[in-house]
DNA sequence: CGATAGCGTACTAAATCAGTACAGAATAAC
DNA sequence: GTTATTCTGTACTGATTTAGTACGCTATCG
């Protein structure tokens, strides 16, 4: 539950891709063979995050993408922001209404946004680099089985 | 975004109108017209609430429903878990093939696990009795606006 | 001026979710 | 023991959301 749209998903795996050269100017087309998606699905997405200001985009013969900022910079909240808007579990049901036709429901919006600023850190806490990291980690220990430069396992 | 079902909502509507009276045997008609929720929904709710074993269910001429435990030993996370399942933002997308076909894009899920105790700890940190306390207070401030008995405001 | 690569919008298809219906089983009252 | 009440379970339908696709436009480089 509580499912991320597969976008949003996609976006973290695009970027990680990119962030292992954060400097180069990268296509499309590549990214979308880099990371096995599908090209249309990955023009959207990038599309999406140069809107947000994640991604910078260079256009004509040698263009492409670029991130704005360094994979540190980055967090997961950032990416959830720009693909699916403002982190909000609920929005109050019916907030089309005026105000809940439920008696006491909207009472109860105190508690949701308390749980909704703790979802929001623990989304901010998590950066492009960490993800980086850890994606690099579990490739040295899935294909390299003698841990050389691995002091703090 | 990271919208929670609708249904999910309903029941912690539904369940703070139960708190309110938290040994009386309810009846799903009465909670209906308690919480101005349509009777097929709220009946679907509670039966679902009743599996999971936040409710207990009693048959009969004077049957219904009551809460299995106190208002404050029932967290948000029971209710969503009920309603929604395990709390996880991602499948790793395409779980179904054995293993992901992106090239590393599993090795992110130490990341994803984080994140998602995060938000897990967040809703186990709100309990039924929070919802109703806020509501209560909520519902004062409105409907009196010369605050009596509220000392600890 | 032509080739490349991003930009924007609109449309279609698929998946999910909410809501409804209906037949069945348990309990209590009469 | 029959009847009324209230929960149980499953299956279906409709609506909403989300993913994916297509296509025409704009900008840059050679």
């Amino acid at each position: 539950m509580l499912r991320l749209p597969k976008l949003t998903d996609y976006a973290v795996v695009i970027l990680t891709a990119m962030a292992q050269m954060p400097e180069q100017i990268q296509t499309t087309n590549g990214l979308a063979q880099r990371t096995s998606l599908p090209l249309p699905t990955v023009a959207k997405v990038l599309k999406q995050l140069t809107k947000s200001g994640i991604l910078s985009a260079l256009r004509g013969t040698h263009g492409g993408y670029r991130l704005s900022r360094a994979p540190t910079a980055i967090t997961v909240a950032d990416i959830v922001v720009a693909l699916d808007g403002p982190v909000a579990v609920t929005d109050c049901v019916d907030s089309q209404q005026g105000h809940c036709n439920v008696e006491n429901r909207c009472a109860m919006r105190g508690q949701w946004d308390a749980i909704n600023r703790a979802i929001k850190s623990a989304l901010e806490a998590v950066t492009l680099a960490d993800m980086l990291k850890t994606q690099q980690k579990a490739w040295l220990e899935t294909e390299q089985p003698q841990p050389a430069a691995q002091a703090t396992a």
